[in-house]
DNA sequence: GCCCCTCTAGAACAACGTACTAGTACCGGT
DNA sequence: ACCGGTACTAGTACGTTGTTCTAGAGGGGC
């Protein structure tokens, strides 16, 4: 019973990889990207503040192995039944995607990284499998996938970083009102006061979907359909 | 003579602010933004590291004015001459603004704080003050702000991070080739192997400029037309 | 009995941001 | 001619950070 009992503390020794990685995401939570410090988890884990380097290598580690774990809170949302209904799945992936980004605000943050964790790149695969499952090809799926990926973190790195108190807000407007002459727009339209953002966000991901499904996804030539980059420059091709 | 030297020397001290700010933006430039240290932008300007600190009240200080200075190297767009051109307008901002945060790549990181410089807000009173010619109002007027915004972002940050070389990206290509059965179609797809960031932006910002102008600009009532954010939810509605 | 492997931990180092303090040069007032 | 204050510079020092180096404890296999 001894050994049993000796052998499981084996199995599980009192720090782990895990518990190191769990505990530096609760830390996270609690004080931000600025409260994690070696020597504050290692306190929290009741250890010394070296033990850390045998199981991790740096600090970065730590850091990467945290930012993927928080997405695997949550389970890839199902397909829909009807396989038509692609952007449901799409729509449904990426608001629980943001959702767990914003559960953990300095993950925004830190999202700048390449980002390769195994969760992380389950999402994406996800993804882009809705995508070709719609149809998408070649150029028009990289296009796609991107455009998409994009409105998740510009909205949420944005919502994420405009962690203002109502006071410093309306103190920033009435700054800009103050400024009228310079910010005449931002100034007549409450920039500052922008507060809804679960619809900013939706609304957005309409746009950006309605782009994507107007533009056909590549059936014959990749090259010639309307909506191609090229049709972009800064002299005239818009507005017509 | 010496004494118009002398009050030369007098209205332009040796350390200025503008100088700090400037050297900041080059030591950034040149090593990233673990390169800038207190210690070696005193170094750089040839003064005493605590002198920094009369001209500016902290490091932070230092970086959000750098932040802010590289937006003043390019002066905002002329907009075109036809009215109905917005969306024109709106592409070589974004361009410019883009290719500006490329130009020091340490800027997407850094983005994700509150930007209330004033070159960011002549920026984005720029992007609004364009959407309000275009005719766009109240939350219509928002969501297109904030999903352009958003894109660009997303894009910028996106790029600016995947900063891998060629043989890493395809070692971790390879990876995902070898985790085939986990992530088939980021496998099939070179999903690492995207290296045309630029189509690609330009690409999502056309989706986002059509899905945009497909929803009505608030004439009339502006809670009943289609592409309303209540549309969106994980339930049906999508996929028609 | 001995060794190696897994794991823990203290001591120490270089580098960081910043506060405190002292000092220099110049200008206006008396 | 002196004095005080203002603008500006700079050295020293403190606490904190990530990380390396080194030493050591406990247990299984020869």
């Amino acid at each position: 019973m001894w050994l049993r009992e000796s052998r499981a503390a084996r199995e599980e020794p009192p720090l782990t990889r895990a518990r190191i990685v769990g505990e530096a995401v609760a830390l996270l939570d609690a004080e931000g990207i600025d409260g994690l410090t070696m020597r504050r988890l290692a306190e929290r884990l009741g250890s010394g503040v070296t033990t850390l380097y045998w199981h991790v290598d740096t600090k970065i580690d730590v850091v990467d192995l945290a930012l993927d774990a928080i997405f695997a809170e949550t389970p890839l949302p199902a397909p829909a039944p009807d396989p038509d209904a692609w952007q449901a799945d799409i729509v449904a992936l990426l608001m629980d995607w943001r959702a767990t980004m914003l559960r953990h605000p300095w993950s925004a943050a830190l999202l700048q990284r390449p980002t390769l964790g195994p969760n992380l790149l389950a999402r994406m695969e996800f993804l882009q499998a809705t995508l070709v499952r719609a149809g998408f090809t070649g150029r028009r799926l990289n296009s796609a996938t991107w455009a998409l990926y994009n409105h998740l973190m510009g909205a949420t790195v944005a919502r994420a970083g405009f962690t203002l108190s109502a006071e410093d807000r309306e103190a920033a407007q009435r700054r800009l009102h103050d400024l009228n002459d310079r910010y005449p727009t931002l100034s007549a339209n409450d920039y500052m006061l922008q507060n809804d953002w679960d619809t900013t966000f939706t609304t957005g991901l309409t746009y950006v979907l309605n782009g994507i499904t107007a533009s056909p996804p590549t059936d014959g030539q990749p090259s010639e359909v309307g909506g191609e980059p090229a049709t972009i420059s800064r002299g005239p091709g818009w507005g017509g």
